[in-house]
DNA sequence: CGTTAGTGCTTCGAGTTCGAAGCACCCGAA
DNA sequence: TTCGGGTGCTTCGAACTCGAAGCACTAACG
């Protein structure tokens, strides 16, 4: 970290990826979206936090783990999951060993509306994302990005910043 | 094409490949978001706006192009080109050869904003996207998601959705 | 035991986003 | 020409999102 040799530009290969990466992305979510919200009137977010709870063995999860999960913001979190408590898809609890925690679980009817909404979701995805590919190309796909999502993670810009202390995570870095 | 014989669900591949899609523009998304904030007060959509519009030889492109460009909603990108043209990094001017059409093109200042603002992106997206990567993984990368991407841009999804019309349960208020 | 630091979640205000509706204009047909 | 449908962009209202601040609790330490 001492040395920043690093050009200041990306090579071709890479910017291709890169905006390739940030044009996938972001049609696949506008078009899942727009099929889900006809299919269960359910946003993007909420299918992904219904489908990280259905994910858990017991349909539960603390706050936090869902927040990392769908990469949202703790006030984010909040409110989407209150909507969906509204909806009675899913319930909120205190956590049993920690008395700040919340433990969100899927209901009955959570699964319910995630079962009925999956199988477009899949058939989308099929059709949008992987009709193109061979399985050699899913492979590489996961293969690579599965390196970078783990590289993501162990590094710091998770959504449990440390609270601006002491301690100053932030290297000061060329900031004017 | 007459037979879809698609079963209902992924391969586990394919749902690892999607996930860490997911995962990994998002992550890549918010931390950007971040830097970008910092080093010029701009949101990822702006930069990404003014990034295409320095892209092309005269720094202009017509309103469609961009939010193709960007996969943004007309009215998203009307907004932020209005905040863009207050802030004098553009300009919006009638299209020459199509009196409805608004062409924007980028000015001196938003040449300057974003040359001040690109080390900084492309370093964070080394470090964050490319760092645990091969050049061969770069490669495939590349060339696995423009292949989706050059997909989804000829499947109908796009911006253009043709308008409803004829079958609209739209009640006798003003005019048919 | 008390104090201080750290964590989990929510509230709050401000900014952003979207789809639907609307206006102005282009194009093809009669 | 005059229609009638289609396209380009904006306006509008409602919903979503975020970071900062705040509250409640736990953990570490004397």
């Amino acid at each position: 970290m001492t040395d920043k040799s690093s050009p200041a530009s990306l090579s071709p290969t890479e910017l291709e990826a890169y905006f390739a990466l940030i044009e996938v992305s972001s049609l696949v979510r506008h078009t899942v979206e727009e099929q889900l919200r006809n299919a269960g009137g359910l946003s993007y977010v909420q299918f992904q936090l219904l489908a990280t709870l259905g994910d858990s063995p017991d349909g539960s999860r603390r706050m936090t783990e869902l927040a990392d999960g769908v990469v949202y913001s703790r006030s984010g979190l909040t409110y989407q999951v209150g909507l969906l408590e509204k909806a009675g898809l899913v319930v909120r609890s205190p956590s049993a060993d920690d008395d700040r925690g919340v433990t969100v679980t899927l209901t009955a009817g959570g699964r319910d509306v995630l079962a009925r909404v999956f199988p477009g979701h899949i058939d989308g995805l099929r059709q949008l994302l992987f009709e193109p590919l061979t399985s050699e190309d899913v492979d590489s796909l996961a293969r690579v990005l599965t390196i970078v999502r783990d590289h993501m993670r162990s590094n710091p810009p998770r959504s449990a910043k440390p609270r601006r202390k002491g301690a100053a995570p932030r290297p000061a870095s060329g900031d004017a």
